[in-house]
DNA sequence: GAGCAGCGTCGACATTGTCGAACGACGTTT
DNA sequence: AAACGTCGTTCGACAATGTCGACGCTGCTC
């Protein structure tokens, strides 16, 4: 038996929809969406519903995620090793750099962010930890697809869409960046996600010098980009380089990897 | 067929007991903890991988929890309509006592924190979403045992441990307590849970005024409560408790409750 | 290098999930 | 007000599907 649990691969397909949905999804929105018979969305559903990963709205019917979900969620992060060793490193580089921090992991066609650090002002701010970030277009996503080859697969096979003009959507320039970050270790995104938002980004590796996953460093551009005499953005601060690629190999140190 | 599908209820009880185990469970762990043949446990921990719900550990093979958990928690939060609503009067809250916040629904046996407003000043402290607290002794879980029927019954089954000297574990004290807060509308815990921590919950209830989760105020003993002439903790102070409960009647109000 | 322990695979069996139709409740329409 | 349509849920029969236990296989330990 090579293959996989056709009822598992439902519930997931049932859980992953809710997720990605309206609120709410009826019984036959399910059912039609899946192609599964409404008496076999229901079984599935009634199960997820026993134990907590789904939940039913009394008046109306409808299903959606459980809060089990959440729990198990956070579980996940407690049993992160990157994420418990990054925590004081990605803290301080926030505090030093004076901007935002997001520690992200390969995740399907994404970037998981695991840990997110506040900007330290007190604007209001969401927390984003679980949330997913663009492969081509974020900083963090770069210095993945340049290292982890499944990564840089998973890219190709993906849909790069173009948040703003900025974006680099073609596979030839993508690869071409790719090798520069190879090269010098780094990777910035200016405006290719987030119109005025710039992020640097670094490799995180483990005692064996696999990539596990990156830290970058957020922030608008005036502020992580240097001036040019013009008054147009030029490149990032190197300043701000040396900071997160101090605080990833600090991590990949604390996670076992090699002193070079 | 009224049951409930077994391969999914299996699937559940992995996922849980990789939760609450240890870091990581190797595949004779989980099918002897659970009672399954190794095949089939090998079966259902394959199939979970491959949905993103289980990592495996290259080197030594063990399982623990997968990413997509993380997503799909977050995915629950962004849907939770009592959780959108409650965000900028749990945040008036905070700011206004100089305390933390906490909002939570009844989830199993306990209370899952579903949002938490960091106490306004520069200290360090730790996202507590996701987490549980303890049905009998936190303010949330005693506002949610005296207005939920469900939560009492839950408690009534679950084992009341007694975190401290001042917790509560008699049946008919909780009763004779839950009394009171339905009477007053609101549940105080001093030392119950946490030593030198006490808290103030208040309800949240719906359109059809069902209670569905609670709103809490936690703070140190020598700020929330009053001290009496000889220097020891007195009642709770009455303007945190009005603070309380006027976030708990927006939020409601919010929701749609019945303005009395 | 032999032993051991662990994960993964395989094939037979029957248990178990799937399907489609029918039921009852609710809300809307004619 | 009655008839219709829709939706969630239940039911029973069928066979597809997951389960079981034994067997390889790999990587450690002694």
């Amino acid at each position: 038996m090579a293959g996989s649990i056709q009822s598992l691969e439902r519930a997931a397909a049932i859980l992953r929809l809710l997720a990605g949905g309206e609120r709410r999804l009826a019984l036959s929105d399910v059912a039609n969406a899946l192609g599964l018979a409404k008496g076999t969305a229901h079984g599935i559903l009634r199960t997820l519903q026993q134990e907590g990963f789904v939940e039913q709205d009394k008046d109306s019917g409808k299903y959606q995620l459980g809060a089990e979900l959440l729990r198990l969620g956070q579980s996940y992060l407690d049993v992160h090793e990157l994420r418990a060793r990054a925590l004081v490193w990605a803290d301080d580089l926030a505090r030093a750099s004076g901007e935002t921090v997001y520690l992200g992991v390969l995740h399907q066609r994404g970037v998981l962010i695991v840990h997110h650090v506040f900007r330290p002002d007190d604007t209001r701010q969401v927390l984003e930890v679980g949330s997913m970030q663009p492969l081509h277009s974020a900083a963090l996503g770069k210095v993945l697809t340049a290292f982890d080859p499944v990564a840089r697969a998973e890219l190709m096979e993906s849909e790069r869409e173009a948040f703003t003009p900025h974006t680099v959507t073609g596979l030839d320039a993508i690869d071409a960046e790719a090798a520069v970050v190879r090269e010098r270790g780094w990777a910035q995104a200016v405006e290719e996600t987030w119109t005025g938002v710039a992020s640097i980004a670094a490799l995180i590796q483990d005692r064996r010098r696999n990539p596990v996953g990156a830290v970058a460093l957020n922030g608008p551009v005036e502020r992580v980009c240097t001036t040019e005499p013009n008054g147009t953005a030029g490149p990032v601060r190197p300043e701000l380089v040396v900071s997160v690629r101090e605080a990833a190999r600090a991590i990949s140190r604390d996670l076992g990897a090699p002193r070079f």
